[in-house]
DNA sequence: AGGTTACTTGACACAGTGTCAATTGACACT
DNA sequence: AGTGTCAATTGACACTGTGTCAAGTAACCT
């Protein structure tokens, strides 16, 4: 577990890191993993015992490597439940592109993969607390608009967040990530905040 | 393409149809479809060529058995602005249930196969008009909330409406299909129209 | 009877994942 | 030098699912 020599283990998670961002997680295959390492894809099994628990571990990597503590540090230090609902917001937007990649190859995965399916989501529900959280802090302050409870409006600001929406708004309609995020922050307010 | 006996490529539609429906899309195999309609693997090869190509018919069939018209009509005649986006969404919010088998099923082939990213991409653009003509009617009456320009206005209406969220909201929240539609309506009223 | 059409049967190529066994090369310990 | 161990290599193989191909069959039409 020291670090002085990059150790393989390592080395693969960070090539699949970046081949799966180069490609947004699409047909990336364990052969190609391993040629990205420079190692034979059976070097790959020795450490990995399956696709699924590479991209699981994948994306604990990135998410220890970008410290998301850190990130989240702003939106948590908010003194009112609308600053910390944009800074939320601004936090996600700026976080999502990051792991793209991934996401997008973890989300794939889903469909066949029970595994990669718990993973991701497990990952989501996490966002889903920091969603619960701005709600809270919204209503804490007797600002969540009417005819919201407080879980009804943590689903839909979760599902309103949620990757593919990012991925159509960017992607598809070729908004910029700070246009998603003003857009979103907007979007936010004017749905769950009174006054 | 008479009907007196019901053509074996109608039947591998149906059964393509009910067999999605029942398994939400998941692991439904070529052969699977077959062994459904009654019929060898090699069959069904002789009326489709593909897996994609089944898929694509099987929507296009669905989509003419539900009479889709019929359905939009009411949006279309509505009298005002807000009217026409709380009609369109209502619309929207019905008919995504009856495709959802079929809808998953493609979206899931999306990655791996060209002409289903093609046959949904079409789908849903053929969606986004409809967003298009409510936030227009919107535009029409000067009730479209300030910072919006139309375009904008329709990328988000379009998001907000895709699959993936409705799927998170009723499949993963548990919410039911009426409050789908409720609060899509009180989200987007809260968002784009004005006063 | 002959011909056409729709379907069946079984074999096979191909891609990608995951497994297995035999082998190599480096390093450490004695 | 000899031995053991560990990481990695090599090549073969099983398995699944898609799509192809060729030969055979059964019903229907004339």
């Amino acid at each position: 577990m020291s670090s002085e020599k990059p150790e393989t283990r390592t080395r693969i998670l960070e090539s699949t890191v970046r081949i799966l961002e180069k490609y947004g997680g699409r047909g990336v295959r364990m052969g190609d993993i391993a040629k990205e390492t420079g190692i034979s894809r059976q070097a790959v099994y020795l450490h990995f015992a399956s696709r699924t628990e590479l991209l699981v571990a994948a994306i604990r990597y990135t998410g220890d490597q970008l410290d998301v503590d850190r990130r989240l540090a702003p939106s948590r230090a908010a003194t009112s439940g609308v600053e910390r609902l944009r800074l939320y917001i601004e936090f996600w937007g700026n976080y999502i592109p990051e792991i793209y990649g991934l996401a997008k190859a973890l989300m794939m995965a889903q469909d066949t993969d029970e595994a990669a399916a718990a993973a991701w989501q497990d990952r989501m529900l996490a966002m889903r607390d920091g969603c619960r959280a701005a709600i809270d802090a919204l209503h804490a302050d007797d600002r969540l608009a009417e005819g919201w409870t407080r879980p009804k409006a943590t689903d839909t600001l979760w599902t309103m967040l949620l990757v593919p929406n990012w991925e159509n708004l960017t992607i598809e309609c070729g908004w910029s990530i700070s246009e998603y995020i003003r857009r979103m922050k907007d979007v936010a307010e004017r749905t769950f905040v009174s006054d």
